[in-house]
DNA sequence: ATCCCGAGGG
DNA sequence: CCCTCTGGAT
């Protein structure tokens, strides 16, 4: 049996993973709380490295004192820096949102930018969190989220086969239908966490291992080992 | 100890 | 490619 054609990247075997993930995790919704497009924006920049919980701590009365990126734009940085502190990096974090708010006034009219480009020109955001906020806010799904997580599952899975993130995020958007993209990475991030770890893959309780490559050599090395 | 739904800088 | 930034959960 020719292995490469098995395992080839087809379409077909990309949504019969998503059909799976889609059952495995249903609510694959954003979890950060927000009203705006403006707090939807800090918020993400506060969820780096650090639980949607955890920012849903903070953010009611960071948004209660600044509620929007005028009040941000001209907070003192050492109340920001405490308000988000628990978040952990706060110091970067509190940098970043102000100097995200600045440019949002000065800038854009007030208005969070809708293209990608403007996007990742502001502090503190890059693909991940600019495509978080164009899919919730705006309703945008020009990308998928590709975060260590995605990267390692979409290569075990054999549906890529690079280590560059944005090589990564244009074959899974030729493989995936554009209204998932979105809720697809954020289930792809959920297995990565619970099954499919960096370290020690639970292969055997894994619901793709059908369909993945990867599960072979780990079982196969589970039997030799 | 190790990891987190990252981003920036060298 | 590497390193740093940080608190909190487990």
């Amino acid at each position: 049996m020719n292995i490469t054609r098995k395992w080839a990247a087809t379409k077909q075997r990309a949504i019969e993973i998503l059909i799976r993930l889609k059952r495995l995790y249903p609510e694959a919704d954003c979890t950060l709380n927000y009203q705006t497009p403006v707090q939807l924006l800090v918020a993400t920049i506060l969820s780096a490295q650090c639980t949607d919980e955890r920012v849903n701590q903070v953010t009611p009365e960071l948004f209660r004192r600044f509620p929007d990126a005028q009040a941000i734009a001209h907070a003192e940085i050492e109340e920001l820096e405490q308000l988000i502190r628990s978040t952990g990096f706060y110091r970067n974090k509190a940098k970043n949102i102000q100097g995200a708010c600045r440019a949002i006034v000065e800038k854009h009219n007030h208005q969070v930018p809708k293209r990608m480009e403007l996007l990742v020109e502001l502090p503190g955001v890059a693909r991940k969190t600019a495509n978080v906020v164009l899919a919730n806010a705006y309703g945008i799904n020009q990308g998928v989220t590709v975060d260590t997580h995605v990267k390692r599952l979409s290569n075990r899975l054999g549906l890529t086969e690079n280590t560059d993130p944005v090589k990564i995020e244009r074959d899974l958007i030729r493989l995936l239908p554009q209204e998932d993209w979105e809720n697809w990475s954020i289930r792809l991030i959920y297995h990565g966490r619970a099954v499919c770890t960096a370290k020690k893959p639970a292969c055997d309780r894994c619901e793709l291992a059908d369909l993945c490559p990867a599960a072979d050599l780990s079982l196969l090395s589970n039997v030799l080992g």
